[in-house]
DNA sequence: CAATAAATGAGAATTATTCTCATTTTTTAT
DNA sequence: ATAAAAAATGAGAATAATTCTCATTTATTG
């Protein structure tokens, strides 16, 4: 289990409570968080600014990953791991958002087809992101 | 050469001139538009208020799609035919979204594989999208 | 432990998007 | 074609998300 502090010293920004308290809630959980969702587990704890702030200090040292849900809300999520390679599946009921991992065979048929859009477009490609929308089938939590 | 006010009655929305502006200005371009872009193009023959309007009326009908760049802008693309499947590319240092078509092979190994994770977590799934990051290399329009 | 540097909180500023409502345009029914 | 009804528009106000400002507090350095 990541000790937060040590997160922190490891990638040299200074120990403050916020930061703490940030790191507490992200690795709280293990599916990512809308910033709402963030702040409701922060509990007024850390002022607004300063948790967009430290959500910032997070994107600098290349722990956290930010994106987008289906409403545009913003979803953050802390990116320990080398091999945490994954993918998102969001559910347009509950709004659910859920880590996935691919299986290898679809890795590397993407890793052909990334080679061939390189060489017909001229680019050089240093990441990817795929998003899978549909709607959980299970009584969730959210679609009592 | 689709003709906007014939999109807009196939579509039993009525045809008024801010529609008509708006749906030029999106077929004028093959590749996505960020709303600021959409804006310059339409040099205030628009209000603000109703362009926004009349892109959520053309996603009620589903001919748009709208998505966010890696910098969180909206970004928006007429979709208006049936076999438009496509993904998107995206050159961090000029912003550039280029459309971009995966071979058979990529969409038949996503698609056994979204069989798996459908019933891995009880889900539907309707919908994926999937994004490359990356550096265009050319010295492109954007990157003099 | 004092001095310096960095981070924080509170709220103002900014930006993107939606909303309101009086006016204009489009559609419908004659 | 025209009058009445319905819908859409423009302008700006309202809202929401994020960033910025700056006086105060907290952390780091020597």
């Amino acid at each position: 289990m990541k000790d937060s502090k040590k997160i922190l010293s490891e990638h040299k920004v200074s120990i403050t409570n916020p930061r703490i308290l940030v790191l507490e809630a992200l690795l709280d959980n293990k599916n990512p968080l809308t910033i709402d969702e963030l702040q409701s587990k922060l509990k007024n704890k850390v002022a607004k600014s300063t948790l967009y702030r430290v959500l910032n200090d997070l994107k600098n040292i290349n722990i956290l990953n930010e994106f987008t849900d289906p409403n545009n809300a913003t979803v953050v999520e802390l990116l320990l791991e080398e091999d945490s390679h994954h993918h998102h599946l969001f559910c347009s009921d509950c709004g659910e958002i859920i880590d996935i991992k691919m299986g290898e065979s679809f890795e590397s048929t993407l890793s052909k087809e990334i080679k061939r859009i390189e060489k017909k477009f001229n680019f050089i490609i240093e990441d990817h992101r795929l998003e899978l929308f549909g709607k959980c089938t299970d009584l969730c939590k959210n679609c009592i």
